[in-house]
Parts: C-alpha cells; sequence; structure tokens
DNA sequence: CGAGGTATTGACACACATCAATAGTTGTGG
DNA sequence: CCACAACTATTGATGTGTGTCAATACCTCG
C-alpha cells in the first residue's frame, strides 16, 4: 500500500507497465505530446484497476497522475494469471470489464469528436455522476470535483478558458451550480440530452458465464 | 458464413449485442447522434473480433457497417466461456487483446483530442498500414483505402470538405501520394513525426501468462 | 451515355485557441 | 492568525482551424 499526494505522478508512460488497484482518491491516466499538450483517457475512481491496458506492452502507454491525495496498492501479473488459471468465471467478468472500458473510450472519442464544448462538459460530468451513484446508490445530485479547469481542460480535449466560459453558460444556463470545486446537477434530463448518450444497461449473469465452481 | 455488400449496415447501435469474426473485407465500428453526425470507433481489418465491447450489455453500443464486401460469421458467447473454462492461456490472451485495444482507442482519443487534422490524418494512414505490416511482414509502403472522404472524417472527427483539402496538403507536402483510392506513404519518417506516437511493443510470451497445458 | 455518388475548390461563419490582464483562492511560514 | 506567494479562475480582445454552404468537376457503374 502506497500513498501519493496531489499532483504526483505514480507512473510516468514509458515506465514499466505495473498494474494497481486504486484504494482511495482520485487519478487521471494520461498521455501527452512532444509539444506538451496532454489528454487524459480515463479518470480513475476508488476501486477501479489501473494500468491495464499496459499489461501487455513493453512499456506503459499512459501516465498516472495523482489528482488527489491517493493509496494505491501494486497488483502482480501472477496474480491476475492465477486467477485466469482458478476461476474461469472471474477471468471472464475481468474480460468483460475490459470491454466495458472499451465502450467509455468509445463513448469518449465520439463525444470529442463530434460535440461541442458544452456538450463534452455535460457528458462529462455526468459520467462522474453515473460513477459515483454506481459506488453508492443513493449519492445525492452533487459531487465535488478535485480537478482544476487545466485537467478538466485535458479531459474534455479544450482549453481551460474556454471550459470556464463552458462551465459559466452551463451554470446560466440552469443546468448546474457551480461553488468552488462542488458541482450541483440542477436539471438531470437536459444535462442527458446535450450529452447525446443513452443509459446503458448491463446484463447482470449471462446463462453463458461460467459457473462459479469449474 | 454471411456476406454483406459495401455499405450494408452488419448490425445497428441498439440490436442485439452479437458477436462476430471478420473473415474478409472493411468493416466500420461507429457511434451516432441525434442530429445525424457519426464517430467511427474502429476499422476493423480480417482477423478481427468484432462487437466484443457490447457483449456484456443488453444492447450493442456500436454500429457495424461495411466498408467493402464483406464476409463475416456469428461467434456464439458460449465458445468464448468454454474457452474461458477449457484454456486459461488462451483466455487470458482474449484478455490481453481487449487491453490493446483500449490502448488503440486511448491513442484515437488523444489524436482526436488535441492533434490538428493533417496530424490525425497522418496518424491514420500509418494506423492503418501498420495493422497491414502486421498480417503481412513485407507490406510495401502503400495501400488501398476503400473509404470515401466521408467516412474518413467520421473517423477523424472532421469533415469531408477539410479532409480533402488535408489530403491535398499532405501530398503537396511530398509526405504521401495518392491515385483515387491508393495511397503511397512517400516519407514514413516525417509521417510518424506528425502523427506524434511512439511505436509500442508487445511483451510476447510474458513469464506470468497461464501455460498452455493447465 | 447518363446518373448518382464522390471529390475538389471558393467564400464566409463560428467555435475554440491564444494572449494578456485581473481577481480570487489556497497553501505556507513566520 | 495574518501575510505573502503561488496557483487557479475569470474576463476581454483578437486570431485561426475547421465548419458550412454552394458550385463545379470528376469518377464509376449500370
Amino acid at each position: 500500500m502506497a500513498s501519493y499526494s496531489r499532483d504526483k505522478v505514480i507512473r510516468h508512460e514509458g515506465d514499466q507497465p505495473d498494474v494497481f488497484m486504486l484504494h482511495s482518491g482520485w487519478v487521471a491516466s494520461s498521455g501527452s505530446f512532444d509539444d506538451g499538450s496532454r489528454q487524459v483517457v480515463k479518470v480513475h475512481l476508488p476501486g477501479d484497476l489501473m494500468g491495464a491496458p499496459s499489461m501487455g506492452y513493453t512499456a506503459a502507454a499512459d501516465t498516472l497522475t495523482a489528482l488527489t491525495d491517493v493509496t494505491i496498492s501494486k497488483i502482480a501479473p501472477e496474480g491476475i494469471a492465477r486467477l485466469f488459471r482458478e476461476s474461469p468465471r472471474l477471468a471472464m467478468i475481468m474480460f468483460l470489464l475490459a470491454q466495458e472500458e472499451r465502450i467509455i473510450l468509445m463513448e469518449r472519442l465520439m463525444s470529442v469528436g463530434r460535440r461541442r464544448g458544452a456538450q463534452r462538459l455535460s457528458a462529462f460530468l455526468l459520467h462522474i455522476y453515473d460513477r459515483l451513484c454506481l459506488l453508492d446508490p443513493d449519492w445525492p445530485l452533487s459531487f465535488e470535483l478535485p480537478l482544476t479547469l487545466d485537467q478538466i481542460a485535458d479531459v474534455l480535449g479544450l482549453h481551460a478558458v474556454h471550459v470556464s466560459r463552458t462551465f459559466s453558460r452551463l451554470e446560466q444556463q440552469g443546468l448546474i451550480h457551480r461553488d468552488h470545486k462542488r458541482i450541483d446537477l440542477i436539471n438531470l434530463d437536459e444535462l442527458r440530452k446535450q450529452a447525446g448518450f443513452p443509459r446503458r444497461t448491463l446484463m447482470r449473469n449471462a446463462a453463458w458465464l461460467p459457473p462459479s465452481a469449474p
């Protein structure tokens, strides 16, 4: 179990492709270009497996940066391999979770490729909100977003100045309310309409999943 | 084994989340918005498993469209589940392939989020070229790109008119040469520099992979 | 040969970027 | 607990990459 304070780099792209479990705090997974621009490809919340995409490569493709103070632990690939040997059911569930992550990336790509700033921001806020609801079913319509405008801009593929204006516009339209880092979602329906994505429902306990006792 | 001719929709988002194997031809996986705009999230080449990201959901998230005449076959999820029960090694390899696809999506997101049109186009052409080289190690510096400008635009998150101008500029700069659908890569190094991505090397036969005989 | 799809080119509009200045917030040390 | 410094957010002015509309030329295939 290791701790990192806000803004510390947990592992840099090009480093050894370790896999981590995030116990507390938020972490950004991002890639960067030579000119210094960065794109955040995933915001990790507690309970997330981090770094798994790079595990088949010789070097990590993404940089993991602590967005808040965090605690993490390293996962040995041997442990995952053992799980694949001993529990086909859990292995298949891990496989399906990786596929879910692909869907999330596909939605992010659609959003960044085809939607305007306000719609991207709505989609991002809803994505975070939906994840918090998943962790805690009676989460209120409000949350702390511990990212700076620069970091949000790197998530949305915009620039901080424009994110500031876009936030103001969403607030002025009565869709959200802001108080420092806290976001209140005022008009959830309209936000969802802006985001442009349907709510996807997971197939729990598909008949074809391998049984628990192999 | 089923056949589809060019531009035919193999399965639409919202349909039953089937999984397919692509035997011949090219297929686009895309998502669409209410206003009619579309984003292609993956161009499938022969040998690709298609539709896997949606297999944990009750409805498919992406639309599969034939870019050329294609032949495909449906994969039963029970077959994949059986593979997970009977061969931990192959299961783990499928897991790692899904993770590789996440990396590819991350790169696409970085490209669309942070790079200009010309750089996105360079990255896309190189991505296709690298895949063709993977299928056939002595592939020449040239290939047929069976997409219309509209479809390429939907890949890049641009519009057809702008893709046309961007293509012309790449050609004028001497980076590529075009003859109808055929693309010749003239200056591979400069294209790679534009794209902004390192070449990633896969870790073959990692020590921790489960053995073939369980 | 004709028709529908596809590509090119030009003119103009707009979302977002960039630069810059100010104000507000947070953290730190005395 | 205050005071200062560093970071962060806001706002304005202006530039530019890409979108949009439209007209023409070009391929492809029946």
